[in-house]
Formats: C-alpha cells, structure tokens, sequence
DNA sequence: GGGTACATGTAATCAGTTACATGATTTA
DNA sequence: TAAATCATGTAACTGATTACATGTACCC
C-alpha cells in the first residue's frame, strides 16, 4: 500500500491520540494539523480503514450501540510513520491562495484586499490565542507549526494592508 | 459544466495569450501561475477539451504534421472568467507544505532546516531575477503575485534559518 | 417524547496523477 | 542518418470530494 500525507497525518494522530475513533480524529485535526492540511471528513473514515488492512493500525469495533472503530497503531505503522519523519520531504510547499489566484489574473486588489485583511486577522488572532493558552504546554511540533502560521498570517497581513491601502 | 480552479488558470493563459497550444499553456505556467497552482501536463490537454465542449473555448486542429490543437477564448469563457474574477474567492489558502507536515509530527528540526532553507534561497533567487527582469514591464496581476511569492520566501527563510541556528 | 446536535458511515463521482506511447524536429 | 530533445496525446487509476443516509445521545 502506497501511504499519502493524509496516511501520515492519521498515524500521526492516531499515534499521538493513543487511541482514537475517526470522530476523535476530526476533532483532533481540525484545530491543529488542520490548519496546514486539511482532510475530508469521509477520508477518516476510509483511510484508517485501508491503514488497517495494510496492519499500520488495529481496528476495534464496538458489538452493540454505535458500533464505533477504535484505531490504535502496530508497530509496522510506528515504523512507517518514522522513516517517512527521517526522510527528507518529497516535493516543495505550494501556495494555492485563491485570492492570490484571482489577484494574478487581474482581479481588483481594492475589491478583493478588505476581505482577505479580515479573514487573515481572524486567523492570527485565533492562532495567537492558541499559542497563549497552549504554546507553553504543547509538544515542539505543533507548537513549531503554529508559530510558522503566526508569522505566515503576519506576511499575508502586510500584503493584504498595503493593497487595501493603495489606490 | 463545473470549472475548477485549473479551468480559469487556463482560461485566463488563453485569454492572455490570444491563442494557445496546449504546449504553449504549459510553457506559459510553468514560470508563472506555475509558482502559485501547479497544473499537470495531462490536464493541459484534457481541460481545453472540456472547455471547448462547453463552449468557453474553439478549437482548431492542424491537418497535417503534428496536428496540433489551437485554442481561443470565447464571449461565453470571457464572462465566466470575469464572472469569476468578480465574485469573492471561495474557500482558504493552505500551506501544504510537507516539510512543516513533517516537523508538526515530530520531525528533528535541525536535520530539517539546511535543506529547507537552501530550496528557499533558491526559490527567491529565482523570484527576484525574475522581477529585476521583467517587473518593470509585467502586467499587473502576475507582478503583484510575485510580490507576494518574494515576501513568503522572505518569511519561510527566516523562520528555517532560526531552526537552523537553534539547537 | 420531541427536537436538535452530535456522530457514523457509504456510494458515487470526478479531478488530478501516473504511466505509457509515439510523432516531429533539430543537431551533431 | 542517428540520437536527442521537443512536443502531443491517451488510458488507467486512485485520492479526494460530494452527496446521501441514518443512528444515537442529550436536553428541554
């Protein structure tokens, strides 16, 4: 079986988490990993499932009620999840901003600048109030993570102000 | 028909290039809107069609020789890319970037950040060339991209090479 | 006990990727 | 004229998305 990111990503959790339900998994990613990567909500269903076949993860179900899958990870997907770590990553980081995207082929700057300033606020301030909270208690990674998206959310900030200004 | 992001990138290279070869569109991304949305070469030559068949796009196809596909906008893609270009941006940007992917799970900064830092170096390098180059006479929207290209350069540099020097 | 939010899944589709295959032109 | 490169395409696959469908727990 060929592991994606989004593979990465689960056995990262999964791993972290201990144990976890694909439901645990959505809460999990959606304010940490989420942020820099998103996954799709039915993809946390399939993907543990196919980690499962592959023995990264074991799969226990609930008899009655929900019927719930508990995942946790097998040594094989330990293994997996830490030579993909040493590897040096595959591919180079893309930008893929839709407003950038419009912006390139001729949109307005004035029309487009006042949104983008405040959905980028709103995302600093989010990310600072986590990191206010949590920056002294997170692990190294995730608290790496986030101060990249602090200081990413700062550049788009400037950029975005200074389009929305000139005129 | 539902246009994609890869629809208007290629509506757009047409629009700006009067008529385009599928060959021609990846020659005119790669150093461009390449830099911001990466298209594949195979969509090159079935999104043209799919626009053609949708009216947004005429083909013209050499009898002989190579047999080559000409494409030309249409009143019909004029206003959908303008359409498009009006309406606010859908969805928000992601980083995607596996390095970080990789240091949020838990990867070792220091073995991370020599390479990430040179890919950067050399991707800004690259920017500004091109801006010294042409900036003074490229249209609006791909010098404002650009722009934003060179100062996210700027910022990932900076946080790389702290990661570097830390220890 | 009725409504609402939380939670769990599956089926179908499609955009995007990979792999394969070949033709035309240029250059040595 | 052989090799290399430039150029053009298609087929098959699969990761990701969308849409649908339903069940369970909690709260009033």
């Amino acid at each position: 079986m060929r592991l994606t990111p989004v593979s990465y990503i689960i056995l990262g959790l999964v791993r972290h988490l201990g144990e976890a339900t694909p439901y645990a998994l959505k809460a999990a990613a959606a304010e940490s990993v989420g942020n820099l990567w998103t996954v799709q909500h039915a993809q946390l269903y399939t993907e543990p499932e196919k980690l499962a076949a592959a023995g990264m993860l074991t799969e226990e179900r609930e008899d009655a009620g929900r019927r719930r899958r508990t995942y946790r990870i097998t040594d094989a997907g330990r293994e997996a999840l830490d030579a993909w770590l040493h590897a040096p990553p595959e591919g180079t980081g893309e930008t893929r901003d839709p407003g950038l995207l419009k912006l390139f082929f001729g949109a307005d700057p004035a029309q487009l600048a006042p949104a983008e300033v405040e959905r980028h606020e709103r995302k600093l301030a989010q990310y600072e109030a986590t990191m206010a909270a949590f920056g002294a208690t997170m692990p190294q990674g995730p608290r790496l993570a986030l101060e990249a998206g602090i200081v990413h959310q700062h550049t788009w900030l400037a950029y975005w102000r200074a389009l929305a200004g000139a005129r």
